[in-house]
DNA sequence: CGAGAACTTGCAGATACTGCAAGAATGCGG
DNA sequence: CCGCATTCTTGCAGTATCTGCAAGTTCTCG
């Protein structure tokens, strides 16, 4: 299921390039018109795709406008996060930025997703509503890793620890994809922009 | 606006009455149906109130659910913190807990919210959406105090930093409010359980 | 008490979303 | 290349959410 499957198939071709023409075409409409004056059916109308199908991709009017929010992560990656011991935080932001990397991140799209979302607040909520799911799963596999590291910690303790790391993650996250993104060089650049965004998270905490 | 208002009037009472009707009606059926087989017509029926006049107060199907979302912060919590100088994450869950509890919170609804968010984790996503608004607020609040605090921090740094600490908090209120809600003695002790929060907010960014 | 403001309600309608079943595209073994 | 099974797309019909508007009701205040 991760990004190195062997040989797609014509199906699933058809599939993702399918998707990313309605990706975009509902993001041109909301950048042109405003999200609410916007409907499924012009989106379906406009990347020629039944109204149908469009909720059996998305699920929800918003879903093409926030992309990937479902994917898990690799168990590759969470067993390698879960047996580290460098900076917790440090550690779960370079999991999620291996995870963002792997869904193969179209930078055109994402950069008409911010001017969005900087149009138009409201989607940030959504956003975080949207990815709800992945923060339960990554506060289950801090849990998992705080077991081992800190077992002198009850485990309420240990639920409020992760809590805590996965907020701070979540809110950091989108401050080092903006570095990165001013960033030219694409690729091995992401872990710079998550030092730089570690340093700011220390000192927040510290004094 | 505030919560001391001298004499609220009839109008207002009549009002608030009702919000909590619907309220509590509406955790009921979602507590006892599951909130996708509870329709906004049913939750009418049992508070007595229209449909119309249910989204006039609530805005949506999930507004009763979640509770207060909407309610600005006082402009005295706002300027205390502002010329605070104390940690900032500190200073900035005071005033959210005043905030909170100047809603008057009614504890059993509360905990009946608890209770829901336990058993349909993804209303907990609508929530994060709900306090999206407050979220960007509070960022502002929080940059004006960066903006004298630390005049050595360029604007995108203080944005950045804002985020940050806006994120942490949002994320330590809940567990500070769990806290809260064990100790049984109500009001000035919301304190305690901040600093006892705060401690772990510490030992997180620390090592 | 009476004028005016604020609020509630019903109605009509647009839009979002879902289940179902038929039809089309694709994968696969012969 | 041909059927057969599988999977996906689509249309249809129906339900639920949400909104604007205008009429009726309740409250406020002088």
């Amino acid at each position: 299921m991760s990004s190195t499957d062997p040989a797609p198939g014509l199906r699933e071709r058809n599939r993702v390039r399918r998707m990313r023409r309605v990706e975009r075409a509902a993001l041109e409409l909301a950048l042109d018109r405003g999200v609410d004056h916007v409907t499924v059916d012009m989106i379906c109308e406009a990347s020629d795709i039944s109204p149908r199908t469009y909720f059996n991709y998305f699920g929800s009017k918003e879903g093409a406008l926030l992309g990937m929010g479902n994917a898990p992560h690799a168990q590759a990656d969470v067993d390698t996060f879960v047996a580290a011991r460098g900076h917790i935080v440090e550690d779960l932001l370079h999991m999620v930025a291996r995870s963002f990397l792997a869904s193969d991140p179209d930078r055109e799209v994402y950069v008409m997703r911010r001017r969005l979302f900087a149009k138009e607040p409201e989607l940030q909520g959504l956003q975080l509503a949207r990815i709800a799911g992945r923060r339960q799963a990554m506060t289950r596999i801090v849990e998992e890793r705080l077991a081992v590291e800190r077992p002198e910690l009850t485990e309420v303790e240990r639920g409020d620890e992760a809590q805590l790391v996965v907020a701070v993650v979540t809110g950091a996250f989108p401050i080092a994809g903006r570095v990165w993104l001013e960033l030219e060089d694409p690729g091995a650049e992401i872990d710079a922009a998550i030092s730089e965004v570690m340093a700011r998270v220390r000192r927040i905490a510290s004094p």
